[in-house]
DNA sequence: AATGAATGAGAATTCATTCAT
DNA sequence: CATGAATGAATTCTCATTCAT
């Protein structure tokens, strides 16, 4: 019961980077990503509390004590899969921003991005909707500083929408941000617990954004 | 070893309350209702799987069986306080959608009493937005049917407006129910881990409802 | 939750004995065997109910966790006590009826081996006679069959003494089974809640077998 | 938990039986008895531990409390249930025998009484032979005097055969009387786990008789 | 006497984690 | 690196018993 570990990015992860393009995935990220793969399935099918780590090993196909070669504990495979994905989120968030188009390409990019990640892959996003607010740790610990700079990213696209005109001036972009988040996790949520057919969430994408683009244009009292 | 029980809203609870105003809290209702409170602040601070029964329990200051006097499980305290909640929400949501106004007047009231139930509360928001997902058995068990139940008053007060003229013809109700549901969770979710300032929900409100009416209204392509 | 097992011989362990003499004990077997007899102890001092699993662990030497890496529970160590032994007991019984001589010959050895297998050890004494009945469990689920074939091997051997003339033609060989078993069994039970001195059992089975061997003679009603 | 108390007829029970003949049972010794009886029945049913003093009150018609009112403990339902049986079965016993005949009649009296008064009587048959064995504190505290007490009537019974010339004289009359026991045990326990028909235990007395009396005539080796 | 709500000690079992191989 | 047997702390829930009514 390892407690009260600072947020560094560092953990049991002994794979030191190095460096270069990860062109070649050496052995040992290759057996990290089973194990965190293995753990989306099981974490989406039985939740991160009744997910015993022997049957994420099994899943993975390695030994209970394998994992531990890779993750400092349970806990520390939600909190890797969390920070895999919202750090590989923001860059490709703050790429998709930094690219060409006015406020509204930008604004559609960043929705469907989003939802486009989760698409085709229900676990994952039942995992990522549901099964990362189950880790008390995670969720106090670990989630706070990168969910911040998340909602910064977002914010800050609306307030440089703001600057520019695109948006209105009354609205708080970091209010805004918020909403967002909560409009995609609510969506990718009730998808996943569906059915999560492939497709839908794509399509849903296109209409958040109208709606959100149409909530934020200048003009006109509603 | 009663397992698999069916959603109903029977349980453990034997205070059959016969209608009436609850002018007189018998007894029966008081205990269990100290439970739930109780339940709300140690589920708020440590998250559902790391509260102990028996932290529950001395935080109503019961005994740890009286607990089970009044509820079926761990498990059942947290579904109890889903439901209780849920029912009610949905009642006052019914409420407010058939009172008189046009459809934006019966919109904003939507978001404000959802935002307003939470706001100056914000351990049970935490509890709502978090906790509430943690239980497996919940989830899957339990929720779904009363969570879609919420989602088809949203959607029908969102169709309505379309049959009335005030919302896009070309969104769907369903989906602007799941965005809405997710903005106003992630709002309060938000505020409810940061601060929780009182006051500050019911202001979000206002923006929330002003960014989906707009984005709803119809005519001018976004 | 795994209830209601059929009785098969199967059970947690996993030392998959493949024949030959138990000429080099693997370890694993070592420490099925180390509980096995720790248990008899303390079930013959505690009673099976009154005897905690951590005694049982305690006793044998090995963590309270171990005791559910070869018994899935308290009432499996029980039963497996049962089973082993009686398996065993069965099986020496054909064994001693198959060998050469007549009818009191075999009879006579039939109760030498069953007192015998207990002289000298009132802790398993106690735990045959006693404890075997405190499992409710064991009782109905696992008893039944095994116990009934005992009683058939002996009930064969009367009506083989019947066939051969050497057992009165009006007796039931089911009901002698019985009674046989009961007599035995009491004259154990008693023996091990007395003292239990080695030795008595053997000189109680002489006249055992006497009394019922007269009593099962032909000609000369009584 | 009140422990060690030494044996003493003396329990809860606080119907002061008021000497007189109990030609008219007061209403507390009736309700005594409705407890026992329930007792009984749940016994059989489920064996002593797995029995709740609340089933126990349900089946008998009484708040959990009230048993209470009669005994001491659930433990000592156990213990009364045994000791009003056996103190009525070895005065039943002292009549038997102190009646007129020789000693085969009074022998076959013996054994027809104890089977007798199980015959017809499954359950209770089974809290006799299985139950009563199922209190750790019953054995070893209670049970012992008096069924000591048991086998020195019985003991004494064949002890005085031997002195009439009826019994061999080289058997052990204490040892006899633990064969009888046993063996009348052993029928009725094998009969009541299974159906429990009546009628055949009075059947199978009469063999039983038949078997030991032949069994302990003098003259003529086996 | 009778009730039954409340108590709280108690115990079987689970499972994350370790470490000898 | 990998394994998986062993550990033992930790926790839910049960249920005999009490006692205010």
């Amino acid at each position: 019961m390892a407690n009260e570990r600072p947020f560094t990015g560092a953990r049991a992860t002994k794979s030191a980077e190095p460096g270069a393009e990860p062109a070649r995935v050496d052995p040992k990220a290759d057996k990290r990503e089973r194990i965190l793969r293995a753990a989306v399935k099981v974490f989406a099918r039985k939740g991160f509390y009744a997910t015993r780590v022997s049957e994420i090993a099994k899943a993975a196909g390695v030994a209970d004590g394998t994992i531990y070669l890779y993750f400092e504990s349970k806990d520390d495979v939600l909190v890797s899969l969390f920070q895999d994905r919202i750090v590989k989120l923001i860059a490709a968030l703050e790429e998709a921003i930094a690219a060409a188009g006015d406020f509204d390409a930008r604004f559609r990019r960043v929705v469907e991005l989003q939802l486009g990640l989760l698409d085709g892959r229900r676990e994952l996003a039942e995992v990522v909707t549901v099964n990362l607010r189950q880790s008390s740790k995670l969720l106090k610990q670990y989630a706070t500083p990168l969910f911040s700079q998340y909602l910064e990213v977002v914010a800050k696209l609306v307030a440089d929408g703001q600057t520019e005109g695109a948006v209105r001036a009354d609205v708080s972009p970091r209010l805004v941000a918020r909403s967002l988040y909560g409009a995609l996790d609510g969506v990718a949520m009730t998808w996943a617990l569906g059915g999560g057919e492939a497709g839908q969430l794509k399509k849903a994408a296109a209409q958040v954004s109208e709606l959100f683009l149409r909530g934020l244009k200048p003009g006109g009292a509603a």
